[in-house]
RNA sequence: GGCCUCAUGGUCAAGCGGUUAAGACAUUGCCCUCUCACGGCAAAAACUGGGGUUCGAUUCCCCAUGGGGCUACCA
């Protein structure tokens, strides 16, 4: 029988989800899921001086949030725990001492004045093995003594080390490239280079998952988990996500975070859907995908090995596009928050100007600017009622205005249908283009060039008491 | 600098020796239309350069150029 495939996803508490780390998390999940497998979740706490408050939970909330469920974590259990390496201490340690014992590792007490001399004409540096001659009994003399130190992998002088990515192909690196780098540092904590290792063989991680920025390290990892007999897991290395041609997408350009996107109004679906796209393309030419259509497409002969540029334009298409795929409940409920931040809560039936909305934003976040002029009719400049093909402006505004006025009076059906079918047959009594009045009533009710709906659809919006009071006020403007 | 790696329109991205080199976003134009938007139709737009291999290279190989990564007691 076949193993069963389990990846994980094994980020650093940072504070926030970089979006390339949601990608990378998504990939992961869909891995798993497409081979029946587990997707696990591990936090890779160790550098304590980067630990942030509350961090932890933006992981928990984020993966969670975007249907990314893991079927084993910190929060959720599994048989293969503790899950958070801050805890996993003493199992790092173990395995060290065992890697030792095998000749893969050795104590290193240098001090990091002379780590600096060794540093080269060229500014690079390169540890120089010094430590790996000290006999058994001295290192433990100096341990004894409680002499700082670290634990090195002992690196190969020479020979080349290969291995099959599935992604980028095989991988050949010299030994002489690689330098002992450290396993355990002077706090007693492991560094990425071994935790990782140790941890995805004892959670039983199949398939690793993660960056480029790993391609030429891994060998280093190969070489442990040889030295403990260990199968090497597979390896899928994945290209990244850029916010142009030559910077990554990063925190430091906050251009990366998954909630910033959430509070800019992308949906958490349309935001999954977009960083899928962004190195991976499935078989069927198809673009909008629920994670469930994902989990029957994904392959990995469709992910590309060249970096992808994040093309925000696109992203807010897509996000349109699972805007008006919503019901109409469901987009009022999406849109309730920003709408409530507008001008105009608490002035007018927020549904209404939420069906009105939905065909016309791509993002909930442009909800307010779209609306906030609702809220009150100010002073507009008078040539918007300047209009070619309707033949109207300021004149022509002037004189059909009142009739108009009169007719919304003495109507009391203030649906859509009834005022537009009203409003043309009036046109007709003054002998103009139904156009005609359509332009001016609307220009005259809001003072705008632009509105999410027509002259019938504000005016059904406002009700007949401010929609008159509004042509009152626009006869003003006109007379002055 | 050394090593690893990548390279199709502005962007994402099909293609995997012979194609009119898909499709999507963005752009432009037209249609629909009570403005805008939605929707529909159409246009413009690409194989980084140079050598090979081959009857034939976008596709395979080499070099150059350009981009990214690694070179930490960060991951």
């Amino acid at each position: 029988m076949e193993e069963t495939v389990r990846t994980r996803f094994a980020p650093s508490p940072t504070g926030f989800m970089h979006l390339g780390g949601l990608r990378t998390a998504l990939y992961a999940y869909l891995y798993a899921k497409s081979h029946g497998g587990k997707f696990i979740l591990r936090i890779e706490d160790t550098d304590q001086q980067r630990f942030v408050e509350g961090a932890i939970d933006v992981i928990y909330d984020s993966l969670k949030g975007s249907g990314l469920y893991y079927d084993e974590g910190p929060d959720v259990g599994g048989d293969y725990g503790p899950y958070v390496q801050s805890e996993r201490k003493e199992i790092y340690a173990e395995y060290a001492k065992k890697l030792i014992e095998l000749g893969g590792a050795y104590y290193c007490f240098c001090s990091k004045e002379r780590l600096e001399s060794l540093t080269d004409a060229n500014g690079n540096r390169k540890y120089d093995k010094h430590c790996l001659s000290l006999t058994k009994e001295e290192v433990e003399k100096r341990i004894a003594a409680g002499e700082p130190y670290v634990i090195r992998q002992n690196i190969p002088t020479e020979g080349t080390s290969t291995y099959e990515d599935l992604i980028y192909g095989t991988i050949s690196i010299d030994y002489s490239e690689l330098e002992d780098n450290i396993l355990i540092k002077s706090d007693g904590m492991p560094t990425y280079n071994f935790a990782n290792v140790i941890d995805d063989h004892l959670m039983g991680i199949t398939h690793v998952i993660r960056g480029t920025e790993y391609l030429s390290s891994t060998p280093k990892y190969n070489l442990m988990y040889d030295a403990f007999g260990w199968k090497r897991p597979v390896y899928i290395h994945l290209p990244p996500i850029m916010k142009d041609a030559t910077r990554k997408l990063s925190k430091r350009y906050g251009d990366a975070n998954f909630d910033d996107f959430l509070k800019k109004g992308y949906l958490k679906e349309a935001i999954i859907n977009y960083v899928a796209l962004l190195g991976w393309s499935p078989k069927e030419n198809v673009e909008k995908m629920s994670l469930q259509d994902m989990i029957r497409l994904f392959s990995l002969d469709g992910i590309s090995r060249s970096q992808s540029i994040f093309d925000e334009a696109k992203l807010r298409w897509l996000n349109g596009e699972y805007i008006r795929a919503m019901s109409q409940d469901e987009f009022y409920r999406a849109a309730l928050p920003f709408l409530q931040t507008s001008a105009v809560n608490g002035k007018f039936d927020l549904k209404r100007i939420s069906a009105l909305l939905q065909p016309r934003v791509e993002t909930l976040g442009e909800i307010p600017e779209k609306i906030d002029w609702l809220a009150e009719l100010g002073d507009y400049d008078l040539s918007l009622f300047n209009n070619k093909k309707n033949k109207t402006d300021a004149e022509t505004a002037k004189s059909l205005l009142p009739a108009i006025r009169e007719y919304l009076l003495s109507v009391d059906d203030y649906s859509n249908d009834a005022l537009f079918a009203g409003l043309s047959a009036k046109a007709g009594d003054l002998g103009v283009k139904s156009g005609a009045v359509f332009w001016v009533l609307r220009i005259a009710v809001t003072g705008q060039g632009v509105t999410p709906g027509g002259a019938t659809e504000m005016v059904s919006l406002l009700g007949k008491e401010e929609t008159v009071r509004r042509i009152d006020r626009s006869l003003e403007l006109l007379s002055r």
